[in-house]
DNA sequence: ATCGGATAGTTGCATGTCCTACTGTTTTCC
DNA sequence: GGAAAACAGTAGGACATGCAACTATCCGAT
């Protein structure tokens, strides 16, 4: 993260020109948009990550928490979390890891199926979770740094290309909780 | 990366749908934005990066060796490097190292500022970048599965969350090239 | 019942990113 | 001029993520 040394012109639109003057116009605006979102990706994690530090937990943890945080039973086996999440079993592995050696969560074998491990978030867990989300939510979630109307398009532009990379299956978010974006080109 | 297992449910609209249950309605679309961008950008990367790897390459380096590419003198400083990619100096250091142990790219002194270090591009790594170009471009870029409407939108918005996030100073870039996008809120 | 395939988790390895700290250079300013 | 501040690049450390490989367990088809 960190913006080191603001420069003067936007380095994605410099390189989409580069792109068109190339000849590679058609494929111009997609380039634009994968490094956009790697940039923005970078910007939101920096920010959340800076709201989470004091607390001693990355975003990373931080989703693990709040999944058991909603669950009524306050545990669930490693690989749901890790579908949830849209991530590698491993990166569960080691984020439960962590969290357990902070005393966060902790590990409970299964009652019936001996091959899976149960996380339970305990008391000390779910109230950072619980106190993080605040601070969370007025820091950087209620002010993401976009009109309302765009952070709602975002989502829903964002959703659609989820959708189609086949993260679920369910109905296409567009047309279900927004409206499809219709942008107005001029 | 990799949609372990499709849910049927959209995970983050299931977050969302959370939010609001637990009174934190006005936070709800900023979290959800913040995720999906965590989760669209992990889609995105791994798509470049599945076409890079026959190359020998990641992203973060194709993107360094992309800037010589467009750089009329072939060279650039490192330093440089990391302004136009907004990543920290470490980073242009591993990937320099990389790059140049695969002989795409060299270091060379600067003839008269002898703190800073040219990153030249080798006529391997100029093939290498151009050949790769290609491939990106008509498997990913031109294909970024959305419609294109969409995609501009979504540089947009990107491009003013950027902007507001302090990555350059000029203008925004929502009055330049593209319009604001007009979501339609029903 | 049993064997083969699917599942759950872990470990080892490679990468990228950032941060802090440190070494040289160059520039700035008194 | 010369000291202080800024700048360029690198080394070491902490994390997160993914892949491949491996063990243990469960499940279904024969």
């Amino acid at each position: 993260m960190s913006a080191h040394d603001r420069l003067s012109l936007d380095p994605i639109a410099e390189a989409r020109r580069q792109w068109a003057a190339h000849g590679w116009a058609a494929a111009a605006d997609g380039m634009a948009a994968v490094t956009s979102l790697m940039r923005a990706q970078q910007i939101a994690l920096a920010r959340v990550e800076a709201v989470l530090r004091p607390y001693g937990v990355t975003f990373a943890r931080y989703e693990v928490l709040m999944l058991l945080y909603f669950s009524r039973v306050g545990s669930l086996p490693m690989a749901k979390i890790g579908k949830r999440l849209q991530v590698h079993p491993t990166s569960v592995t080691n984020a439960v890891d962590r969290l357990e050696s902070a005393d966060l969560v902790r590990r409970t074998p299964h009652p019936t199926d001996r091959r899976t491990t149960l996380v339970e978030l305990l008391p000390k867990g779910r109230e950072l979770a619980a106190t993080a989300t605040e601070e969370l939510n007025t820091r950087v979630f209620a002010a993401p740094g976009l009109p309302p109307e765009n952070v709602t398009a975002l989502v829903t532009i964002l959703a659609e290309l989820r959708h189609e990379a086949g993260d679920f299956s369910g109905p296409r978010p567009s047309s279900s909780d927004a409206e499809l974006p219709a942008v107005d080109h001029q």
